[in-house]
RNA sequence: GGAGAAAUACCCAAGUGGUGAAGGGGCUCCCCUGCUAAGGGAGUAGGUCGGUGAAAAUCGGCGCGAGGGUUCAAAUCCCUCUUUCUCCGCCA
C-alpha cells in the first residue's frame, strides 16, 4: 500500500497514476483525504482524553493513601470512560473505511515506466537468439506430448478436471529436471534456496497485496483460512514480515521452488490447451530483500539471472518493459521475460520480474535499520526463474525434430541421462 | 483430536488491580587499573500513531503473544484466538 501521507501530500499524482493504470479512483482518493483529515482530528480528541484518563489514574490512589474522597473524580472519570469508549468506536470506523480506500490503490508506477494501457505498448529492451526456424511444419507442444506420450491432460480431467496435467515417464523427469537444473544455477548465483509451504494464511496474502482486492483469482480452503500459494513470492516475501533485517544482511537473496495454484477466474477459454494456462504449475522464484538506495540495479541483475536459464537451455527470448497499463497491481516497474512459441509464432511470457519498491514492504511491515539509524521500509523484489511448465513447452516446440522426437538440451542432459525423447 | 503448562525488551527473568514494568546477563559509553581478567559509574522498550514546529526539537496516545470484555484504573481478572512446550491418541 501507498503511505498515506504521500496520498494526502500527492493526491492529484496519485490519481494520475492510477488513471495511467487505465483505473479511475478519484473520487475514492478525495474521500480518502476527507477521512483521513476527520481521522486525525478524531485522534487528537480521544488522545487528549485519554491523557487525562492516565493523570487521574496516578492521582486516585496517591489521594486514596491520604485518606481523600474520591469518589467525585471517579464520577467524573466514569464519565470521560464513556466519551472515549464512543469516540473510538467512532475512530475505529474510519480506520476500517480509509483502510479500504487505501487497499484498492495500486502501487505508482516508477518514472522509467513507459505510459500506455495496454501490452501492445509495453517497450522490448534486448532479444536473445532468433526465432526457431523450421523447414517443416512445426507442432505444438501438446501435440508432440501425446506425441511421446509424456503429457496427458485428458486423465488429469478425469482425476481432477479441467487445466491440470499428468506428465509421465521423460515428460515427468524433464519436469523434475528442468526444478533442479534452475534451483543449482540460481544457488551457485548467490541465492540461498528456500522450499516454503504451499498454503499461507491471511495476513500473508494480504502482505503481498493478493488481498483483499483478488480473494477470488485465489484457491481458499474450507477447513482454515488458508489459501493455496498462487506464487513463491508469498510464503518467501512474508518469511520477514514484522521484521526489522540488520542493514548489512542487505540484499537479502531467496531462490525457491513451488507448486502454484491460480484458480484463473476471468481466462476462461483463452490457453485452454497444453501448459501454458494451469490451475496447478510449477515455478522457480527469485526474492530479494534491498536496500531503497540501489533496489532498481537490484531489478536488472534479477532480471539477469532469471534470462540466464533460458541462454543456458538455449531458448530464444526477449525482453519487454510493462507499460503502465499492462502493470501488476503491487509493482512499481516489471520486466516481462518472454519466451519463443512457435506454436503461438510469438514471445510468450515465461517471467515476470519486479521492484515493488515499499508498497508490500509497508504492508508486511519489512524494515531494514543501520547501525544508530532508524528503521525504514524495505524494497522487495521477485521475479520468476522461471514458470517450469512453460519452459518444458517452450523446450518441446524449439527443439522438436521432423520424427516427433525432441532433443533436450545440453544443459539438463545431466539430469535427464538422455539427450533425446523418443516415442516408445 | 484430548489433557495440562507457558508467552514480558537482544537473552534470562520478577511482577496476581493503582504513582515511573524489578533484577540479572549481554551490548554501548565513561572511570579505575603495566596488559588481560576483575572492579566502579551511566545508558540500554525498540517501534508506531498524532499535535506544535522551517528544522533541531518537544508534548501526548498506544505497546507485557493477538483481539475483545469487566473496571475510574488491567501485564495482573474474564472470554476468544494464535504459537510454543510436556503427556496421550492418530499418522507419512
Amino acid at each position: 500500500m501507498l503511505d498515506i501521507k504521500f496520498i494526502r501530500t500527492n493526491p492529484e499524482l496519485v490519481k494520475q497514476a492510477v488513471r495511467n493504470r487505465n483505473g479511475n479512483l478519484d473520487a475514492e482518493i478525495d474521500r480518502l483525504v476527507e477521512i483521513d483529515v476527520k481521522r486525525r482530528e478524531l485522534t487528537a480528541k480521544t488522545e487528549s482524553l485519554k491523557a487525562e484518563q492516565n493523570a487521574a489514574s496516578k492521582k486516585i490512589p496517591q489521594i486514596k493513601k491520604e485518606g481523600g474522597d474520591v469518589s467525585e473524580i471517579m464520577a467524573q472519570m466514569k464519565e470521560i470512560s464513556a466519551q472515549i469508549k464512543e469516540l473510538d468506536a467512532e475512530l475505529a470506523e474510519y480506520e476500517e473505511q480509509q483502510k479500504q480506500i487505501v487497499y484498492m490503490i495500486p502501487n505508482v508506477p516508477d518514472e522509467s515506466v513507459p505510459v500506455g494501457t495496454d501490452d501492445s505498448m509495453n517497450k522490448e529492451i534486448r532479444r536473445f537468439g532468433e526465432p526457431t526456424k523450421f523447414d517443416y511444419e512445426p507442432k505444438a507442444h501438446w501435440d508432440i506430448g501425446a506425441g511421446l506420450d509424456i503429457l496427458d491432460p485428458e486423465t488429469a480431467a478425469k482425476v481432477t478436471g479441467a487445466r491440470f496435467h499428468f506428465y509421465k515417464g521423460l515428460g515427468a523427469r524433464l519436469e523434475r529436471s528442468i526444478i533442479s537444473f534452475f534451483l543449482n544455477t540460481h544457488t551457485e548465483n548467490g541465492y540461498t534456496e528456500v522450499f516454503p509451504p504451499f498454503m499461507v494464511n491471511r495476513a500473508s496474502m494480504t502482505g503481498t497485496g493478493q488481498l483483499p482486492k483478488f480473494e477470488e483469482d485465489a484457491f481458499k480452503l474450507t477447513t482454515n483460512d488458508y489459501f493455496l500459494i498462487p506464487t513463491a513470492e508469498v510464503p518467501v516475501t512474508n518469511m520477514h514480515r514484522d521484521e526489522i533485517i540488520d542493514a548489512s544482511k542487505l540484499p537479502i537473496s531467496y531462490c525457491a521452488y513451488s507448486a502454484c495454484f491460480r484458480a484463473e477466474a476471468g481466462s476462461a477459454g483463452r490457453d485452454t490447451r497444453g501448459l501454458i494456462r494451469q490451475h496447478q504449475f510449477n515455478k522457480v522464484e527469485l526474492v530479494k530483500f534491498a536496500n531503497p538506495e540501489n533496489s532498481f540495479e537490484e531489478l536488472e541483475k534479477l532480471t539477469n539471472d532469471a534470462e540466464r536459464v533460458l541462454q543456458l537451455l538455449g531458448l530464444p527470448y526477449r525482453v519487454v518493459c510493462l507499460c503502465s497499463g499492462d502493470l501488476g497491481f503491487s509493482s512499481a516497474k516489471t520486466y516481462d521475460i518472454e519466451v519463443w512459441m512457435p506454436s503461438y509464432n510469438r514471445y510468450v511470457e515465461i517471467s515476470s520480474c519486479s521492484n515493488f519498491v515499499d508498497f508490500q514492504a509497508r504492508r508486511a511491515a519489512i524494515r531494514f535499520k543501520e547501525q544508530g539509524g532508524k528503521a525504514q521500509l524495505v524494497h522487495t523484489l521477485n521475479g520468476s526463474g522461471v514458470a517450469v511448465g512453460r519452459t518444458v513447452a517452450a523446450i518441446l516446440e524449439n527443439y522438436q525434430n521432423p520424427d516427433g522426437s525432441v532433443t533436450i538440451p545440453e544443459a539438463l542432459r545431466p539430469y535427464m541421462g538422455v539427450d533425446k525423447i523418443c516415442k516408445r
